[in-house]
DNA sequence: CTCATCTGGTTGATGTGTCAACCCAGTCGA
DNA sequence: TCGACTGGGTTGACACATCAACCAGATGAG
């Protein structure tokens, strides 16, 4: 109908295979991240990254540079896991609040990591082997690279950032 | 503080640049197609799968299965668009009706199309070169062959399909 | 000092996705 | 013929993401 493709067909069927397959791992990580331990993806994160640092602790906008969330949603987020006992908001220097991983939080990812680990492992690791595993980190480094610098060159600021 | 990694060093580095990349370019794809068209994703790949089909008109389940999206998520988008104009149901078996893309609909996709797969080639097929866009095609294809597989043989079968 | 600007963060409205429940027309078995 | 089941589809409630607007200190120029 419309008279596309407007990729040649290498790529298009490359790109399409990327994508879904991208589509079904997420969608089956997450299921099961879901279904077995009650943690979305988005709590997993968070609490992955709280749980490496230090001290537990950290900024809020340390968080939004870790996940590259913009700044509302890790707002947001925070408190519907605050709610929740995952994490707590402290404050500490009379300004920014730090957040901090509770121990119901702790406790939380320290049990579905190694189950979350195991997936990836199965489905992405094993399937591709260390080779081609390594070319796909080096040739996405690449990718976010190629983005980095174009955005420098050509985009207004605002689409820049993540908020 | 939690003691991971989960992952070993290669692993857990080739994994979280394959997940950066993809959040990256994601990101990008979706906010040019947003700003420059006012297109969602979710319109352009509904409106991509009408506008390929011969007639410009399927039913929702076909989109379903296209898309990978389960069908009330196809139910509720179908009626936003519709409501925007972009496609029209139509009764024509007096039981479930068609979906068909509108004359505006058309013009949409045919509008920013080009300019999608031009960014598309640029951050995806041009930094990969054909070999190892080819080679990430099928290693795609493995990988949800192998989640294929694997839910086939341990899910219990709500799991499995998107709905 | 004062005013503008920046940064980190919050809020509310709105659009979107997910889940569970439901509807309805066939279909199939008894 | 009747009742259970199935498959395509809709609905409502809720969780989540995004955007724009806003707030409060800090910084810096006049």
């Amino acid at each position: 109908m419309g008279k596309g493709p407007w990729l040649d067909e290498d790529e298009q069927k490359a790109w399409r295979s990327y994508l879904l397959m991208h589509r079904t791992l997420e969608t089956h990580l997450e299921r099961h991240l879901q279904r077995e331990f009650g943690m979305s993806k988005s709590d997993f994160e968070i609490l992955v990254n709280l749980s490496e640092s230090e001290s537990g602790r950290m900024r809020a906008f340390e968080l939004g540079r870790a996940t590259q969330w913009e700044k509302s949603r890790i707002s947001h987020h925070l408190s519907r896991m605050e709610k929740r006992g995952l994490i707590r908001k402290e404050a500490c220097d009379s300004r920014y609040p730090e957040i901090v991983i509770t121990e119901e939080g702790l406790a939380a990812i320290k049990a579905c990591a190694p189950a979350h680990a195991a997936r990836v492992r199965q489905f992405f690791v094993d399937v591709l082997g260390t080779d081609r595993m390594i070319a796909l980190g080096e040739a996405s480094d690449e990718i976010v690279e190629t983005i980095g610098k174009h955005c420098d060159a050509d985009c207004p600021p605002e689409v820049r950032g993540q908020g």
